[in-house]
DNA sequence: GTAAAATCACGAAACGTTTCATGATAAAAA
DNA sequence: TTTTTATCATGAAACGTTTCGTGATTTTAC
């Protein structure tokens, strides 16, 4: 009896092609056979409708041809963004993609690292938080805006860079005293540069400008007060503000809106990311522009390509900046 | 020479236990073993955290324990939600999920059903926009918002209760003229009955109402002056909106402000989805909210259950309420 | 025309599981 | 105690690939 409605293997190409299995494997695999062979075997494959079973590949190879990605969720814009470019990236090089939303747990997130060092994956990619997350070194594994250790390369935006192309932007557009809002645990990430790239930002631009960071364990209501404290007078003493991310952005046009200050007019906001609304319609805010694509591609380049002789500790990507409402455009 | 990095087999286990291989097997898969060799193939899997490998599982057993997510995108936070939601139900059963974003090419996804054929995935799960899908009778699939065709499950939310619910809502809040406001293509979609359930809850409810429904090859214009046409001496004809889409909403929204008509003072709207800004936000706007975590779940269940008698054309699950800001709540 | 060298298809073995026929051991029956 | 039956661990075979030693065939050299 045949096979009933099992996908066609390379035996079932093999009888067809009247060749041997190795032959096939050969034409799948585009090593060098003899040319009526070949055609023999790609009339077969053509006939039978054949794919290679990607799972006996890898249990042959030791190899899943799956990564894990780590993010904390995928319903933030910016991570399901992230995650998004990089589906794509490892389905182009016929990689899976395991997606591992880890709700910024730490015991979650050492829970998928051991398990890429079962062999259940190829490799990680990701965005973690647990500060103390170990990882052996034979795990490949590349982090994305966060030095976890050495040996573990990373890949970022130009933190520091879009930092100062914010304060640039806001000192071209006539702002003259801005501040720097943050929320966020004080972690050594990649993102905090932008504070700094932001600080000298201000100081090579002469702006004054005053640095606010909160912790988030009282999140998003100090810094309304923050804000309040610095009206005098119905006015507010800055007339630029740049947030660490556009999330924060939106959050502190709102309040700033409710204490009846005008955005663009009295006070021109600038984020981080670039986020638009509905993943394709306007940026939520003027912004800085992480660029996503690329840095997807760098990440799945550094952890894929083992042919790589030293892998970088960090990668940096150009930013740009997005006009998103919240600015006045009018460049002098 | 014993293995190197690589992870520990069952054949590892068994020889650390001093037991034949059939047995770790079983052990693993909880069939019954006598109690002394279940406690030392116990101990040796906690010894060497030995983990089985799901891929060899699957090439014994012809499934691959992966299920592919056919989605437009995740971009739009609306498949994002979803697909964030199916990830986390089907991670909870060990299965893993191939995310394909389809980017509404009918050819993609004729691609990825034909995949799922040929057994790369045990099944599929898709909001799809080719209506001339070609499914064999044996692939498993569930379609989300799509009657495709007999035999193939289809998963939404209640269109038709949520339509009316939109009517009955605006009635509640005072208002006396309405509209329906869709763009898009007219396939047989589920949530098409969005506005037959609209109109429903208009009748019993004595609102006037007006159905606008634009081809969606000149998207987002001639709704701009579907609206204007309905301005006179700056005043709206209608008192309250209701949208196919949170998203559509949305813009309406900002239509409505650019033509100096006040929301929700003047004219109130409803969207449909339950979109939130940064996805854990406030509403975009005064919506009927999908019960996406439920609909997840359906959707795994219905797909991987095959002791399931006989499978529903149709799983209709209830949608709720929720302010957004786009609505005055005064209840009369 | 013969011998040596080069070419390349062949097919068995192995990857880590599950399954099942086999046979050893223990329990029940006589 | 001996025979029959029941129990259950054992380990070989198979899943669909890749790899590599073997040997048949062709090419080159003499």
């Amino acid at each position: 009896m045949k096979k009933e409605s099992s996908a066609p293997t390379m035996k079932d190409v093999a009888r067809e092609a009247g060749v041997a299995l190795g032959t096939v494997s050969k034409v799948v695999n585009g090593l060098p056979v003899g040319d009526s062979y070949k055609i023999r075997v790609e009339d077969a494959i053509q006939k039978l409708n054949y794919q290679v079973n990607s799972y006996a590949q890898g249990l042959k190879a030791n190899k899943t041809y799956t990564v894990a990605v780590l993010v904390p969720n995928t319903t933030e814009p910016f991570f399901a963004a992230l995650a998004y470019h990089i589906n794509i990236v490892l389905m182009r090089q016929k990689y899976r993609m395991l997606l591992c939303c880890t709700d910024s747990d730490s015991a979650l997130e050492q829970e998928y690292v051991t398990m890429a060092q079962q062999n259940k994956v190829d490799g990680i990619i990701g965005l973690t938080y647990n500060p103390n997350l170990v990882i052996e070194e034979n795990t490949p594994f590349v982090a994305i805006d966060r030095s976890i250790s050495a040996g573990i390369p990373c890949v970022a935006s130009d933190n520091f860079g879009g930092g100062q192309l914010a304060a640039e932007k806001l000192a071209d557009f006539g702002c003259k005293n801005v501040a720097f809002l943050r929320i966020g645990s004080s972690l050594s990430n990649e993102p905090n540069k932008r504070k700094a790239g932001f600080e000298n930002g201000c100081l090579s631009r002469g702006l004054n400008y005053e640095m606010k960071i909160l912790d988030d364990s009282e999140p998003y209501e100090k810094f309304e007060a923050f804000l309040e404290e610095h009206i005098q007078g119905g006015r507010l003493s800055f007339d630029g503000i740049f947030c660490v991310t556009d999330r924060l952005a939106f959050s502190v046009i709102q309040t700033l809106r409710r204490l009846n200050q005008r955005v663009p007019q009295d006070v021109q906001v600038i984020g981080y990311d670039g986020i638009r609304l509905f993943g394709n319609m306007d940026y939520v805010c003027s912004t800085i522009v992480q660029p996503l694509p690329e840095m997807a591609e760098m990440c799945v380049e550094l952890l894929l390509r083992e042919n790589m002789k030293v892998k970088p500790p960090l990668i940096c990507l150009p930013v740009t900046y997005a006009y998103g409402g919240t600015t006045s455009e009018s460049e002098k």
